[in-house]
DNA sequence: ATTTCCACTCAACACAGTGTTGATTGGTAT
DNA sequence: ATACCAATCAACACTGTGTTGAGTGGAAAT
């Protein structure tokens, strides 16, 4: 039974990231020194040098769980009806779903596209955001078939709209329903498979 | 005839402003000091502090340069016949004039969206639509009257959808004409105005 | 011509933060 | 008991910060 370590470690890396994300809070990451994590968390600052490069990896790790974690949220669901369902109903779906993991993890998102993290967290998130949804979207061949925009001009289009959606709803402390929200996504971006004019 | 002084202090302001331009474009914001501004600009650290209170002053004041110079650009061609213009064609309009700027000055919006950059312009050049295209938009009363999404997530998206083709028209190397990429905002955008179903 | 002005230089300062080291502590497992 | 291992602690050289006070050199003012 080494797991008992295994599980100090953890429960250090954990209190670690909770402070750090608090002190994100108040503070813009380039104002928060290693020293002030170590001292905030408890630990000693060699401690941190034990589990994390720097507060850049630390900041790089986090992040990336989170993107990793809403992932696996949408993978979960991939499998089944909804890959057969209608274009419409797909991307509504997903756009649900990333909805209810960013209000599940309110604090992080907000604090990762919030004005004291150094940012490449909203690039991140936008490149999720252009693997996913637009690969899903172009993949159909029908489905923007009409449009007269390149197409990576309406994937840097649609999916900054939608982050743009997300960021609002956050200034808004996400007052509108996860379902909503898809569906104010949804009501906005179908309309631009009608570039050409036709009748949705 | 003091005005050497002037031109002196001037002349040093924007050695330091070129060169810190050239820093940014190879690393990043955060691994840039001082020490390597005033080096690579043939000046004395201390007369860095002559003129900006640290590095962070620096980049605001840069920034804050490059939108005045967009908010003046958009000024300039306001009184005239141009206010009385179809909505269509005034946001059109508004539209080429910024691409038309952003061309103009191609090598700041580069490194100021990229990646070297703390960030903090993303969320400036987002603000600044915000305020003066949507203000336009949204103050015509006609304008989205049929629309029935909340006017803060409709600003929000079309903002952000803005800014979403401006940079994947600065990672395509501006390929497009102002024209040409007004023309496309345009054509997606006023699709939304159909949000209710009626024809365009 | 000399004095004033002023952007800029230079060296030095205390200070904060970094990342790394080696020795040590104190529970846990074998 | 002893080997293990996360965490501690103090010390290290190092980089960068922002500020100081004295000094330089060329243009301006009188």
């Amino acid at each position: 039974m080494a797991e008992i370590y295994d599980q100090m470690n953890e429960k250090t890396k954990e209190k670690i990231q909770s402070v750090f994300l608090h002190l994100l809070k108040e503070r813009h990451f380039n104002k928060i020194s290693v020293q002030h994590i170590a001292q905030a968390a408890g630990v000693n600052r060699g401690t941190f040098y034990l589990h994390y490069l720097d507060k850049f990896d630390l900041l790089d790790r986090m992040e990336a769980s989170l993107l990793e974690g809403l992932e696996n949220h949408l993978h979960q669901l991939e499998p089944g009806p909804l890959l057969e369902e209608a274009e419409k109903g797909a991307v509504s779906f997903q756009a649900v779903e990333v909805f209810r993991y960013i209000r599940q993890h309110e604090e992080w998102f907000r604090v990762f596209l919030g004005k004291h993290n150094h940012s490449g967290f909203h690039r991140r998130l936008k490149d999720f955001f252009v693997r996913h949804f637009t690969d899903k979207m172009l993949a159909n061949p029908d489905f923007f078939k009409a449009v007269t925009v390149p197409k990576d001009y309406l994937s840097a289009f649609a999916t900054s709209a939608f982050l743009g959606l997300i960021e609002q709803w956050l200034a808004n402390d996400l007052a509108e329903s996860p379902a909503d929200m898809a569906d104010m996504y949804i009501r906005i971006i179908f309309f631009i498979r009608n570039l050409d004019g036709r009748q949705q």
